[in-house]
DNA sequence: GGTTTTGTACGATTTCCATCGTAGTACGGC
DNA sequence: GCCGTACTACGATGGAAATCGTACAAAACC
């Protein structure tokens, strides 16, 4: 019956905040960081859970971790440990739900973006 | 033949981004803070020129001026000079283009999350 | 010219934030 | 029990940013 080979879900929790207390302010915030829409744009792109370890940032640990809480504790992302990883997976149905479109407005100009550097 | 009884732009000008080196982890910043994010909303609604007075903002008149000049710099309002006054405009259009969907994602989220928070 | 209106420039302050390194913890596998 | 992997916690640091007050500037109007 096991779907995947992934462990399950460990005793560590992580705080998230409520949908109701997610803030656009803080959303924002969240987004306007390099590596954190980076972050988002490969959750988006990939669509399922992604341990962290998986992007390659060029950033150190420790500040990899505090992007991934910034973006957990603005209610971008979810986060749960499986085994000794952490995976993170994008709260895109509730964020829909709470700012329609608004997702979906950020990665598609994060990607135009992409490419109208590129071609510079 | 005149339109308006807005006095015409003075001598005085201001830097404004062009369009190509807008850069959307800018605007989100921009974006972020509160009272930038109500000067952006109020711009919207109203829909024309405004003048940085008519901005009921809690804070100082310096700090007024430096939420404009972020909200410009970052390319997310135009600004003149009509006399004493410094207009500000939204540059919907030209964000419109380089980032379909997003300033009006914003926007409704905003005025969705005024309307949760108002009714809690 | 003098006054009012509107906003700027500058410096100070204080808080936030992105970054790092080091030491530590939780878990899986041996 | 021991080791490796993956991530955390904590403290430090340097730089950005939000805020303010005061002094100034540009334009309109009398």
């Amino acid at each position: 019956m096991a779907t995947q080979q992934a462990p399950a879900p460990s005793g560590r929790v992580l705080d998230h905040p409520d949908v109701d207390e997610i803030r656009l302010e803080h959303v924002l915030h969240a987004l306007s960081d390099p590596m954190r829409l980076r972050i988002v744009c490969r959750l988006a792109t990939d669509g399922g859970e992604l341990a962290c370890s998986v992007f390659d940032l060029p950033v150190s640990k420790s500040t990899c971790t505090h992007h991934f809480r910034v973006l957990r504790e603005s209610g971008v992302i979810q986060q749960i440990y499986r085994g000794t990883a952490k995976m993170s997976l994008l709260r895109a149905e509730e964020l829909e739900r709470l700012f329609p479109g608004l997702l979906d407005g950020v990665l598609t100009a994060a990607r135009h973006q992409e490419q109208r550097l590129a071609a510079s």
